[in-house]
DNA sequence: GTCTAATTGTTAGCAATACATACAATATCG
DNA sequence: CGATATTGTATGTATTGCTAACAATTAGAC
């Protein structure tokens, strides 16, 4: 019944309005992270009933996409370690939503394949993803959305 | 001896280019995170030696801005509840970089003060941010600085 | 003023990263 | 063949984010 989260009212300790000094505000990697927070924030919600992270959306998303992918390229295009990635695989195949099978060209590697469920789950996952971008990208006009890609990219490439 | 982190190569497993289908590269909250993870592996590799995350940074910040800031109120200027605010003051009230006073105008409040070991930090830790920001910032002219803040204010305000 | 409701801090517990380290199996290359 | 690198794996730790419950305090309704 109690709203938690962010239903807080302040109570505004002084005066201070948030541009004083050399404020907070003015870092861009702030920024970026409280934008991050909101993102992420949002996506949680939207998924709540699919009960799915975004990093777990996101390697369902990759794996469709390159059917057989090893788990060091997962994680090379998603920027996790190997042991992340890993833990991440796990739950997703706790959830029989992809298998490993040993790749027959090097036997180091798991091949990894979407299973029928995954499959399932990543169509509703990408109609959610919808309203989820759809909620972000409200904010702009097309053209700031490329815009925002574009300067984007150049952190994280 | 072992890089482990990124340094993996990655094995092509198959023909496709990123830039195929209903791509996830299409996706703004997708640039939104690896930008966020870039910058935040970024942040903590600058702060190793001082041994501070991002959020302990921004709250000792935030108290130096806003001496007797309440908890609650750092919750909110931050979009943390109110479990994780005390998490990370518990750590941070444990290292003596900042103290609880109870506030003389509502007993119910908790006024957060800075330590002389935690104005000393804060300081340090503006230097290391200085650094931080000019390696993101490397990427932008002034005036995309200026507007990338300001179109990702609008996600998070 | 009193009683009820809301706020604030606190504690405990759980899930999910993120990382380091060490190990085994396999592949590659001199 | 033998040294080295790659890949997956297992373990352990720290941080964050959240829920739920509780006590103390305050604010508001009446």
């Amino acid at each position: 019944m109690i709203k938690d989260k962010f239903a807080d009212a302040i109570a505004p300790v002084g005066h201070t309005d948030d541009d004083d000094v050399g404020a907070i505000n003015e870092i861009l990697g702030f920024h970026i992270r409280l934008a991050h927070g909101a993102c992420l924030r949002h996506f949680t919600e939207t998924f709540t009933d699919l009960d799915l992270t975004q990093k777990q959306v996101s390697v369902l998303w990759l794996v469709d996409d390159h059917p057989g992918i090893a788990q060091t390229d997962l994680a090379q295009r998603l920027r996790m370690d190997r042991a992340t990635t890993m833990a991440i695989i796990n739950r997703l195949q706790a959830k029989h939503f992809l298998r490993r099978d040993r790749s027959p060209k090097d036997g180091r590697k798991q091949a990894l394949f979407l299973e029928p469920d995954g499959i399932e789950m990543l169509a509703r996952a990408k109609q959610a993803i919808g309203e989820h971008e759809a909620w972000v990208k409200s904010r702009f006009s097309d053209k700031e959305v490329r815009q925002l890609i574009e300067l984007l990219s150049r952190i994280h490439e």
